[in-house]
DNA sequence: TAAAACGTAAGT
DNA sequence: ACTTACGTTTTA
């Protein structure tokens, strides 16, 4: 089927196509010799690059890619606890799997040394160039199409615009391939792993969690998570007879029912979209003549909340329209950034590209919305306008456009592999409809709250997007037809509902940043897709995928069931390696006199949503406002979807605290973040599930100190049990034998059926712990105390603050232990049934000869003078 | 469809 | 010569 897509003429013969079937197309049954094509295996060391078949362009055998040995996942030591690790015979496996530890799968793999230029003959040449361009130009480049490997250089069809493919490494689709309109056959280019087949693959973990969450989504219920419908039922966690009234504010039914399917109708929506749009692909292609380049949609997709496909089509279609009009495009692009392109059809591209989630950012800006309003669905149109105008208008302030336009050129020259979503998405945009966008949004009546910084992230990821994609993409504005009027959709939209609009406002102002300004900068926009996001997602909706459609008239594909869902390998762009500039570049070429250190004492005093406002503002004060320290708490708390842009948001601000209570955050997600969360010293997770906690196991935190895990379903005496305990397959000098989470000193078990032996084990394995929150344990009681107040434990010493409240089973008993321990000076024994106030104040007096104590509420026993 | 298996490219 | 592990095929 890939090849019925194509364009290309020799698609359409069966037999060659046979023959030139790529490394990874399915097929010829040589075992597996297949994998290495004969080409590949010729060119082997040598250079003698990849030899292509002589009559046809397309299909050269892929060189291999490698490990770039430098990005975080490579310097990694290897897990010895992932599948590929255990298969290893170094830790005792059989070896049959061949594959590098889950932890250590390179996040930008690149070409091997030995690639040389199929032109010259020579390697990459970048390295003794300064000028970005001349690098670009010096460099070896591999089209993910016909796997050429040349310098641009060497090229003769120069006028021809390559399109770099962001997603990996010195990817693109060659000038030739992409002048002749072969988009796509390959089903995917060049890459490396993280395949969501591969276990462990995040994509897969995603996927599964969007999946879940949708059918929980149209089931209902929207507390903390859809997803954890299922995963509830499993485990009954508090019966609702114990609790006291004074529930845990999540566990109140919060979410409505969620509106209907909202995913699974996407294949088909998509697939009808994609119909209509052929048509119009080919119109709008011949309005336009060569495009060589099209802003790349990227897709969600799937995920979510999608409307049904009534509604869509029709706004969609104009929207598409819209945007296949202008296609700004892109052409030598330098941006390394990886991820992993995936091998889709043609089709299945275009119909992603169609999907109602035109781009990450559209469906952050809908999620964040559909927190806000879901309320002016049919006010959409209306609002579009408005909101485009709005930014219009403000597109116009003085300020901005300086600050956009001096970074611009900045950025443009920046193509350092920025990480984050930043730089990548920065190419292109997407001009998302945010009619589209809108209209998912509406879905989901229930969402309340999603935390404001989760908007926030997005809203700054999107805008650092914007910004970057501004800076890079000027030159290229190809049409300006379209523009601003008719653009209007595009932009995100934004929440004008909100709360007091503070945030809608600045959403639209980022949608009119980037949106507004120029026309091209829809296209930009589309790229905007975080490299994160496009990891998480399905290949398909990556951009590259979708956009490749080029004008150029195809028959209409057979279209086979979006794969959606099938994602491959997705990379992970590292953060930026060059520091932020210490200087803001100013629109005539010199810098402001404030250096970043004054700037950053002026943003402290900012909240996170008006830093996510600044960040708006330039590129420069895109990566000024994402310094840690104004980050050291980033609270998502209550957010149900924790989307990949905002785990990207995450790292790139490295958070001391990071609290995820209530959402439906998933294994690996945490497990991603966690390992990439160096600093991280306080981790909030009440209420989310057992599952996703217990990415603890396995992730590193040592460093960890306050961790919150009150409420969490299925979190019982077994799985106390797995996050204490120290690893249990150590193998000598492999791995420590001290329990991952030994540095902790505050320990929140609230409203967990924990029982003594999970405290053994706390009191064996954390000897600082300090503060213990066992408030609504019902099987918490005097022995308990007994344990952790026993001679011998270190908990006896080091606890200053235990929370007992609402535990029934405690009695007057406990307060005697309580006075074994030297530093208590706070226990909170409130609303425990069989705890006397008499018995509270005799322990008041027969402290107070060594410590003050007084009773602060009933129950609650406070030393003096002490901290609250 | 996911996981396992495997030939061999790439690196040391 | 040896190890690692990519990218595909095969198996479950």
């Amino acid at each position: 089927m890939a090849m019925s897509l194509s364009a290309d003429d020799e698609d359409y013969d069966s037999d060659t196509a046979e023959q030139q079937r790529l490394p990874n197309r399915p097929k010829p049954k040589m075992a597996a010799s297949t994998a290495t094509t004969p080409a590949a295996t010729t060119s082997s060391s040598t250079a003698t690059a990849v030899k292509l078949p002589s009559n046809r362009t397309s299909s050269g055998a892929r060189r291999r890619r490698t490990r770039c040995r430098k990005c975080e996942a490579c310097v990694r030591t290897e897990c010895g606890e992932c599948h590929f690790c255990k298969d290893m015979k170094k830790f005792g496996g059989p070896g049959r799997m061949k594959q590098s530890c889950i932890m250590r799968q390179c996040i930008a793999p690149v070409l091997p040394h030995t690639a040389v230029c199929v032109v010259c003959g020579e390697a990459g040449k970048e390295d003794t160039l300064d000028d970005e361009d001349e690098k670009f130009n010096a460099m070896l480049m591999e089209c993910s199409i016909c796997n050429e490997i040349v310098h641009p250089n060497c090229l003769k069809v120069k006028d021809a615009a390559g399109v770099v493919n962001d997603e990996l490494p010195n990817c693109w689709e060659c000038p030739k391939c992409n002048y002749a309109g072969k988009t796509g056959k390959q089903k995917r280019g060049p890459g490396f792993k993280y395949a969501s087949n591969l276990p462990g693959s995040l994509l897969r973990e995603q996927k599964a969690g969007r999946d879940g969450r949708e059918e929980g989504d149209q089931t209902s219920t929207g507390a903390p998570s859809i997803k954890r419908k299922s995963e509830r039922e499993e485990t009954p966690r508090l019966k609702t007879e114990d609790l006291p009234s004074r529930l845990p504010p999540l566990l109140t039914p919060s979410g409505l029912p969620r509106p209907r399917s909202e995913v699974p109708n996407f294949l088909r929506k998509k697939r009808k979209l994609f119909d209509d749009d052929e048509e119009e692909e080919e119109a709008s292609a011949k309005k336009k003549p060569k495009k060589p380049w099209r802003p790349e949609e990227p897709l969600i997709p799937k995920l979510s909340h999608m409307k049904t496909e009534e509604e869509e089509d029709n706004s969609d279609e104009e929207e598409e329209r819209q945007e296949k009009r202008e296609p700004p495009r892109r052409s030598f692009k330098k941006d390394y950034s990886t991820v992993r392109k995936e091998e889709e059809h043609e089709e299945e591209r275009r119909e992603e590209r169609d999907s109602p989630f035109r781009s990450l950012k559209e469906f952050n800006i809908l999620r964040k919305e559909e927190d806000q309003e879901e309320e002016k669905e049919e006010d959409d149109d209306d609002e579009e306008e408005e909101e485009s105008n709005g930014k219009r208008g403000r597109d116009s302030s003085p300020a901005l456009k300086n600050h956009s336009l001096s970074l611009e050129s900045d950025a443009s020259r920046c193509s350092s592999p920025r990480a984050g979503p930043s730089s990548e998405g920065s190419e292109t945009q997407e001009k998302a409809p945010r009619a589209r966008a809108r209209r998912h949004r509406r879905k989901p009546p229930n969402r309340q709250l999603s935390a404001e910084l989760s908007k926030q992230l997005n809203m700054e990821i999107r805008r650092t997007e914007h910004s970057l994609a501004n800076e890079n993409q000027q030159p290229l504005k190809s049409e300006p037809e379209d523009s601003e009027n008719e653009e209007p959709k595009r932009g995100l939209r934004n929440g004008t509902t909100g709360n007091g609009g503070g945030g809608g406002g600045v959403e639209r102002g980022a949608g009119g940043e980037g949106g507004g300004e120029r026309p091209h900068l829809r296209a930009r926009e589309m790229n905007g897709t975080s490299w994160e996001l496009r990891h998480f997602y399905p290949p398909q909706i990556t951009p590259l995928g979708l956009n490749r459609s080029s004008p150029t008239v195809r028959p209409l594909p057979a279209r086979s069931p979006p794969k959606c869902v099938q994602m491959e390998r997705h990379v992970i762009r590292p953060p930026p390696i060059c520091p932020p500039p210490d200087r803001l570049p100013l629109a005539d070429g010199r810098n402001h006199i404030a250096p970043r250190e004054a700037w950053l004492a002026i943003f402290s005093h900012l909240s996170h949503r008006e830093l996510c406002v600044c960040m708006r503002v330039c590129r420069t004060w895109n990566r000024w406002c994402c310094d840690k320290r104004l980050w050291t708490r980033i609270d998502l708390k209550r957010c149900k979807s924790i989307t990949p842009l905002m785990l990207s948001g995450i790292i790139r601000r490295q958070p001391i605290t990071l609290d995820l209570s209530w959402t439906n955050i998933s294994k690996k997600q945490l497990s991603w973040l966690i390992n990439r969360l160096p600093g991280l010293r306080v981790l909030l997770l009440s209420g989310c599930s057992w599952v996703a906690v217990s990415a603890l196991c396995t992730s590193s935190c040592p460093l960890l100190r306050t961790l919150d895990l009150q409420w969490v379903e299925g979190l019982k005496d077994p799985q106390m049990r797995d996050l204490l305990s120290p690893p249990t397959d150590n193998r000598p000098g492999q791995m420590d034998t001290r329990s991952k989470l030994r540095n902790v000193t505050d320990l929140r078990l609230a409203g967990l059926d924990v029982t003594d032996s999970s405290l053994r084990l706390i009191i064996k394995n954390m000897p600082l712990l300090s503060r213990l929150d066992l408030s609504y344990c019902n099987h918490i009681n005097d022995q308990s105390v007994n344990l952790l107040t026993a001679a011998g434990t270190t908990t006896r010493d080091s606890l200053t603050d235990v929370n007992l409240s609402v535990c029934n089973r405690v009695t007057d008993q406990s307060l005697s232990y309580f006075k074994r321990c030297g530093s208590i000076c706070r226990i909170d024994l409130r609303f425990c049934k069989q705890v006397s106030r008499q018995a509270c104040e005799r322990f008041i007096a027969e402290m107070s000869v060594i410590v003050p104590f007084k009773l602060q509420e009933d129950k609650l026993l406070q030393k003096l003078h002490s901290t609250p």
